[in-house]
DNA sequence: ATCATATATACTCAAATCGAGTATAATAGG
DNA sequence: CCTATTATACTCGATTTGAGTATATATGAT
């Protein structure tokens, strides 16, 4: 029978779940992407989503705000799961996965911090050219392609590797992050792969600190949809101070694409979309011949409605 | 104190919820975008998240199957909201709603069915021109501008309305239909704004066709996403027979787009991008001069990756 | 004072892409 | 065989992009 929304809620108390709300709460510093965690690193701030909340937003701001002492800022939605495994008690457990983006003030309190994501994925850190462990990773998963029995699974397996990351001299994409990390967990790189433990040599995870539950696909979901989101709208700028210099504002972002661009073209590319205005001081402690210090047009923003930033990232 | 995900799950049986999945299924018919409807038109096909679902998109699967008798092809998660206004029984209501693509089939089973999308938008069909009750409605909008006491407030809600629906020489951007509702809502334009009955001549709603609860504009969330979506990865294909005309693709794009595009740049931007290849056969019943049949290549697709479309939509 | 070094900022230039056409081909119907 | 209609090839100027070069203004060492 058509059961339209809200109607079935009599019959829905027996099908209770529990909410569960989480955050991926990222801030650059000092031109390091860095991300909140608590207990010591290893989870994502998270908590109940509470009856006497007001909205889903306001019960995560509420959550956060008390285990991390550190107020939201920008707010976005990224995924809602409900995995099998989750069921406790026999009430399903659904999670509802928040991006944040702020700037890092003080400390968290206790358990809490700020850790630079990089160190949970050194392998996407491609500013200074593929890191270290780039190739071995790679090595690696040729290695587990071959594995497969059916020649179709290793063909299928073999082009996954190839292009996410970026063999054969196809481009190295940093949007792919969710991809490369789901491919390391099902060829059990990981430490929370579930059959890490049953495998041979293989078993030691590559370099990468891991976390408890799903915590380090979500996390990866959260910088899929940043380092995808920068291109076209101009979200980087939570991330910044009051006023910066252009420099400042493309170490950021090339923090969180975690790769490098061309200087002149990026100044070209901001400047003459207005997203900027100069605010008249300047930077003295560059290093250099000092530099304008700029600041966000807000305004612009609205004025244009959705229509976005374009940062020089968007080719091959 | 600090609760990571999952352990809360004892104390989280007092914070139970129930979990509503709701879908817009879209499909494109005779150049004509569609959705998928229960009850008449006005209700989207939804049911609740059931505890022995394996997942999300499962449950949602088996509910509006057995509601319009419609497999559903491709699925992406939309949003979760929490409304307050939604709790019945003291239990709040979490609602997960997906779009979902597919090709129009048999008819729905019993009160499912079929609608026009644009009859539910008619102010959004600028495939000839801005609509008939396009200037109406504007005039609309700018009255209840004037409406607001403070001064500020007025100039935002001038700017908004100026913005999202393209005055002062503005382009149209098709992608901000949710804006568009939004104010139309507020301005108690549209049927489901709270206070529509409370005022005065202006309590007729514009034309289009309205639906329960929020779901038109859930409807309108999704179509916003597909608008967007359309531009940066070939989900077009989802909604397109096996083998096509380039015509009858662009017709699908300008369906879902509700504006033109340049028919020899849209060909050249498709060809040069390899998704579809020729199938050798060819379709007489153009009305003139017979036109290639293609299919598109999935292969392409996972071969580079997420890596997109490009249509002759993204300017202004 | 001068020089190496670092950063800032202006400007150039060729290649690629895009918007908006024109021109020509192949069908159906009168 | 003329007209209407759609398909498809090709052109051309304007813009945008990638990848530089050139020059300006700081600091710190010698």
């Amino acid at each position: 029978m058509a059961t339209p929304t809200g109607k079935q809620s009599e019959e829905a108390s027996g099908h209770a779940v529990a909410a569960d709300l989480i955050a991926v709460l990222v801030a650059v510093t000092a031109g390091q992407p860095r991300f909140m965690t608590i207990q010591n690193g290893s989870t994502l701030p998270s908590g109940p989503f509470a009856q006497n909340d007001r909205s889903l937003q306001s019960g995560l701001r509420t959550w956060v705000e008390q285990q991390t002492a550190h107020p939201l800022g920008y707010v976005e939605q990224l995924y809602t799961f409900a995995d099998r495994d989750r069921a406790t008690n026999g009430i399903r457990v659904i999670s509802i996965s928040y991006l944040a983006l702020t700037r890092e003030s003080r400390e968290g309190n206790g358990e809490s911090g700020w850790r630079d994501w990089y160190s949970y994925f050194p392998w996407e850190d491609h500013r200074s050219g593929p890191p270290q462990c780039y190739k071995d990773i790679v090595a690696r998963l040729l290695d587990w392609t071959k594995t497969a029995t059916a020649p179709a699974q290793r063909r299928v397996r073999s082009r996954r590797v190839t292009v996410s990351f970026g063999l054969d001299g196809r481009p190295w994409n940093e949007e792919l992050i969710l991809q490369r990390y789901e491919l390391l967990y099902e060829a059990a790189l990981v430490a929370e792969a579930p059959h890490v433990r049953q495998r041979g040599s293989s078993a030691r995870p590559v370099p990468g600190q891991s976390m408890s539950f799903d915590h380090r696909r979500i996390l990866a979901t959260g910088i899929a949809r940043l380092r995808a989101k920068i291109k076209y709208r101009p979200v980087v700028f939570e991330l910044m101070p009051p006023s910066f210099t252009l420099l400042q504002l493309q170490r950021t972002v090339e923090a969180l694409a975690g790769k490098l661009v061309h200087k002149q073209n990026f100044r070209r590319l901001i400047e003459q979309q207005d997203l900027v205005e100069e605010t008249g001081a300047m930077a003295a402690d560059t290093g250099g011949r000092p530099a304008k210090l700029f600041r966000f047009r807000r305004d612009v923003v609205d004025e244009r409605a959705v229509v976005g930033t374009k940062l020089p990232l968007t080719r091959a």
